[in-house]
RNA sequence: UGGGCUAUCGCCAAGGGGUAAGGCACAGGACUUUGACUCCUGCAUUCGCUGGUUCAAAUCCAGCUAGCCCAG
């Protein structure tokens, strides 16, 4: 008897092939579409899709009729409230910069969506990331990168634990997006030319300190200042929600010069401003550690890191400095570290961990 | 209320008779399954006000107004 898999299907066109693929390959395939944050009206539904966006039970639905598979909804706005944006805007009080993409796979498309795939006998869950898994020589599970695809999302995944990779599959690894695309075209899915996803899903008009504002109501923390390293006040800013390490636009200070937010200062309230080098840095620490292709970081040990994502990665050296604490230094400085961000630990493209950036 | 200096885009700032540089900020777009970064485009029919000289004035002249400095 085939094996089943249950593919999250988005109604985008990643997850779409990914459920095409494994039909071929013998599957016994069942498409589930998450139900997150989306109104619970689905007429009011309109526009834009991608990986978690408005149309997705529709779309993901007509999918799975031409596929002819089965497909059902899974109902996991409780988890994803309290895993994604909870998580979301706690990290932002505290001065942090999360990103809910992680936060949503680790504990929502895998967690959630895994054990109740289980439940309903699945031997795996499946969706459309350009990643692979691979199983190494130590018996360990690794996201591993998908090796022609510029569009590389192991850094999103992590974050993932060993039980959940052994029920994985991601069959969109093996191939490139246009590829990917075209195939689903050849296929007749309704979703070949859907544009891919953008921003994060839950927040639609992408303002981010609004949306904090609306969720965290009287906890959102009020307008400080701008300082420099020394403690020159240079103005008032709206709250330090609205920023983040790095950040040059929006912060309305006229210097002659594009300055950047190096620092946020939660207990005082404080933003500080610095220049284009001073938010350069060659050494991290981060915390609750996932490892992946790595059982244990036992020695300091050369690897490919990568701060963000969409970052090419700066080779460095980590090292293990307490028990759910790793030290990073970089051959070279990097660009904007900020605590609430992933580092992820990369040798030959697999991923051997990673944490939370401190 | 004697003397001197300065008034050009939200901020800084070129230009000193020939028809308003640039930077920052800001806005829009591109890029992007997180926030950022980056890139592209836009951004003073007008030079404190009022007159005058000139074919032509932000640029010269006069008066006024405002700010700064030195005297008192």
């Amino acid at each position: 008897m085939a094996e089943k898999v249950v593919v999250g299907m988005s109604g985008g066109v990643d997850s779409s092939v990914a459920a095409l693929l494994l039909k071929e390959q013998g599957y016994d395939v069942v498409g589930v579409t998450m139900q997150i944050w989306q109104a619970e009206s689905p007429e009011t539904v309109a526009g834009k899709g991608g990986c978690c966006g408005f149309s997705a039970v529709e779309d993901a639905r007509r999918v799975a009729e031409v596929l002819n598979i089965p497909h059902y909804v899974m109902n996991f706005r409780q988890e994803f409230r309290e895993a994604v944006m909870d998580y979301f805007v706690a990290e932002y009080l505290a001065g942090r910069t999360p990103n809910p993409c992680i936060a949503c796979n680790r504990y929502v498309k895998w967690e959630a969506m895994l054990h109740r795939s289980l439940e309903i006998g699945a031997d795996y869950i499946a969706t459309g990331h350009y990643a692979k898994i691979a199983r190494l020589r130590n018996g360990r599970y690794a996201i591993r990168n998908a090796v022609t695809a510029k569009k590389d999302q192991t850094y999103a995944l992590y974050n993932l634990t060993q039980e959940q990779l052994a029920h994985t599959l991601l069959p969109v690894g093996e191939y490139t997006k246009e590829e990917i695309r075209q195939m689903a075209a050849q296929a007749g899915l309704p979703v070949a030319n859907k544009p891919d996803s953008q921003e994060i899903c839950f927040i639609p008009d992408n303002d981010y300190a609004a949306f904090i504002d609306r969720e965290a109501g009287e906890r959102v923390p009020k307008q400080g200042n701008f300082v420099t390293k020394n403690g020159e006040v240079l103005g008032q800013h709206l709250g330090i929600t609205h920023y983040t390490v790095g950040q040059r636009k929006g912060l309305n200070l006229a210097m002659g010069r594009p300055v950047f937010v190096t620092q946020i200062r939660p207990e005082t309230d404080e933003v500080v401003i610095g220049e284009a080098e001073d938010v350069f840095g060659d050494t991290l620490f981060c915390g609750r550690i996932n490892y992946m292709g790595l059982a244990e970081l036992e020695k300091p040990r050369e690897v490919m890191a990568k701060i963000r994502y969409n970052h090419a990665g700066e080779s460095c050296v980590i090292e293990k400095v307490g028990e759910d604490q790793i030290k990073c230094t970089f051959k070279q400085p990097v660009r904007a570290i900020t605590p609430g961000q992933a580092v992820v630990f990369y040798e030959n493209d697999y991923v051997l961990g990673g944490g939370t950036i401190m």
